[in-house]
DNA sequence: GATTTTTCGACCAATTTAGTCGAATTATAC
DNA sequence: GTATAATTCGACTAAATTGGTCGAAAAATC
């Protein structure tokens, strides 16, 4: 029973996502979160107490499947090059499949929600924490230059939120990734020790 | 002073389309359409006298696209094949372009407006007649077998309709394309005189 | 068949909606 | 310049839609 309640939420996650990318998250109502997820809109309440609640529950969700990936990414036995391509690769590769959260990001109208926010400033610093450990090793393997490496990693941060608007990636995912290839090239260049 | 009344309107359609496919049809709110155009939602209503009278508009100025340019497609001097083919290349390409009227053609909450049920049947006239000719006209050259030529030209429209699903359309254009030849050489063997 | 879990229709207050209107602003004509 | 016409907009309304509640009906479990 208690599997089964999980699994109904589940749905209703599941749903709201597919709503969410839809109409976008400020034009999603209940009603037709409801009505995606097959049910009456009163039973929604019976597994989440807000709008919010349901908002929240998906930008958990994705958060934790992103930075998970990510973690996961960087361990890989490979170079601090390769770590920071894979790195900056499959984030924007899962900023793209999880919408809801890249919504979450961007979409003004969710300054409302307190939570969204906090999302953010813990996302910022885990993003720091990770170029920042993978600038460390470069430099540590003489690799790349013995720079400020928090600075550097915030520099990073910032032209990888530029390759994540939509502009961008509205084009093909090849193309997006040659791009990447590109700037990458520039960046290590710049980065290594010669 | 006419022509600049007439350039406003025109620039609140292209505002329009643009929140038109942003939210879809039904999420789609004057506010919303005003905001895109830069002005006050007051000053929608100086133009046009509804939202239903913007929706039409659009819907009329696509329509009006979609039909010359298919007409357009299938006047060259090619064979019944390759203008059959033409046909269904072209109306593919344009109803994924022509996405509010895509739109006006397959979201259900829009059987509230009767032009929408109008332009819909006027639509399926015109391709009953266009399909028509080009299989007539195979017919003439003996190409195509003398079939029931309007039950023919009904079953293609079929065919074409479930192309047109978004489904099929959200792969690549060339994918697309391929399957469309696919589809067309299948169709065509049935069809030519052996 | 009693109890607990789940669903839903009816309902509410608050917000948002399409659409109106008259006054302010701007451009045009004289 | 000033009268006149074209255009914009803020304030407003009535109606519809919104997120959310509640208690009763169903289903599932015991």
């Amino acid at each position: 029973m208690h599997r089964e309640k999980r699994d109904v939420a589940h749905k209703i996650l599941l749903a709201a996502v597919k709503v969410f990318d839809k109409y976008g998250l400020r034009k999603t109502t209940m009603r037709d979160i409801a009505e995606s997820a097959g049910m009456s809109k009163s039973s929604l309440y019976y597994y989440f107490k807000s709008k919010r609640d349901i908002l929240s529950s998906v930008v958990k969700q994705e958060s934790l499947t992103l930075t998970r990936k990510l973690q996961h990414a960087i361990q890989q036995d490979i170079s601090p090059q390769q770590k920071l391509r894979e790195y900056v690769v499959t984030r924007m590769h899962l900023l793209f499949e999880l919408s809801v959260y890249y919504a979450s990001l961007s979409e003004a109208y969710l300054e409302q929600y307190s939570f969204i926010e906090q999302e953010r400033e813990a996302f910022t610093a885990f993003e720091i924490d990770a170029v920042s450990k993978i600038l460390s090793e470069g430099v540590l393997k003489g690799i790349f230059r013995g720079r400020d490496i928090l600075a550097t990693a915030k520099t990073i941060i910032i032209i990888m939120k530029a390759l994540e608007l939509r502009l961008v990636i509205s084009k093909s995912m090849d193309e997006l990734d040659s791009t990447v290839d590109t700037m990458l090239e520039i960046l290590f260049h710049g980065l290594e020790t010669r």
